[in-house]
DNA sequence: AAAGATGCGTGACGAAAGTCACGCTCCTGT
DNA sequence: ACAGGAGCGTGACTTTCGTCACGCATCTTT
């Protein structure tokens, strides 16, 4: 199971793990089963843990006053999940985060940062990482900001058509910003 | 000049620099003086440096095929300015950074950035600045999906009022993803 | 098997925002 | 000092998008 977090490491920080620290990995990342429709975490906590995905899926949303969803994140295999702010800062969370299927996670508690992060790989990974998604996030703004809802879509289809799969169309509606309604009406009038 | 730098490190890392230290970010980061109008970077340039705003106002754009700009930054004193895809990965930059005033800044070249990474405080500085860059990247996107222009005007200016005195209304409007009559008739209509 | 929930398309309508056009004021550079 | 440009408000019109409503198919639960 730890495996698939270890090619993870490998490849995204260009180092190779030694056995030791592939060890102390293990004993600090512990398994964790969510079933479809579980919260890893709920608005008011603290973000305990940072989640690997093993296997499943994954949706991160805020509520606004009138009881909208507005999606943040929608996460499959691979990919992290936290709400960094509250993980980071200890603060409580303005976010939702929910198994839209079954999910394996690796949990990282927080009072074991550092221990890993003093993990040469872990460390550069944690960085990378860190960059990669302010750069994703940074983009995603830019085309919010420049695009129609249909050329929003056509991207997003390009970027991450996996994703696309996995979840309602509903639920990219929203990761777009936009109603349901428009987004069919926009899927249709597109080339298909 | 470099005062200001060493303010601000140790207010962000929470951490005394050393007089050692203080010598290597002084040789390192070198100052740079810009006019009105000028640029620290252009679309297609690969970003060469992270510069450290001593004084004056700088703007990030990015232009459609239309022609349109799309503020991403507005930044002033003790703000960072730089295209992090483009200075970390060492790739053409998508975006434009203008002076709006006349500038004076520090220069931290991509190839010291090890150098001065090296430097404990800085280290712990630079994850700071990254995450909380991440982490308010991440709240605007939410506003922009979630909330009408109105509503985004008024955050933006709970959270910035110096920017909001410093820059024309059309830039702000920009920055907020709409046009600069829609932000006009919002304010208008708003209670001032 | 039946009943409810969920997902998704689509029409009708209205609200929000963009676009175009005009005019006024205040800088700024020559 | 004067001309040109920038900033900003505002009206008229158009486009985009959200909201409400309905219908249908599939999935889930009992």
């Amino acid at each position: 199971m730890h495996e698939q977090l270890f090619d993870y490491i490998n490849r995204y920080s260009k180092q190779t793990l030694s056995e030791q620290e592939m060890s102390i990995i293990t004993s600090v990342m512990e398994p964790k089963r969510l079933r479809k429709k579980q919260y890893f975490l709920e608005e008011g906590e603290i973000c305990a843990n940072t989640g690997f995905i093993v296997k499943g899926a994954t949706r991160q949303y805020s509520l606004d006053e009138e009881g909208n969803e507005h999606i943040m994140q929608l996460a499959i295999e691979n990919w992290w999940i936290v709400d960094r702010n509250s993980f980071m800062n200890q603060v409580p969370s303005a976010y939702f985060i929910e198994a839209w299927e079954d999910c394996e996670l690796l949990l990282l508690p927080r009072a074991k940062l550092d221990t890993l992060l003093s993990i040469p790989a872990i460390n550069t990974m944690f960085w990378q990482m860190s960059e990669n998604n302010h750069i994703a996030a940074q983009k995603r703004l830019d085309d919010t900001i420049s695009l129609s809802a249909i050329k929003r879509y056509e991207n997003f289809q390009r970027l991450y058509p996996q994703i696309i799969q996995r979840f309602p169309s509903h639920q990219i509606a929203s990761y777009l910003g936009v109603s349901r309604e428009t987004l069919s009406r926009a899927r249709s009038r597109s080339v298909r």
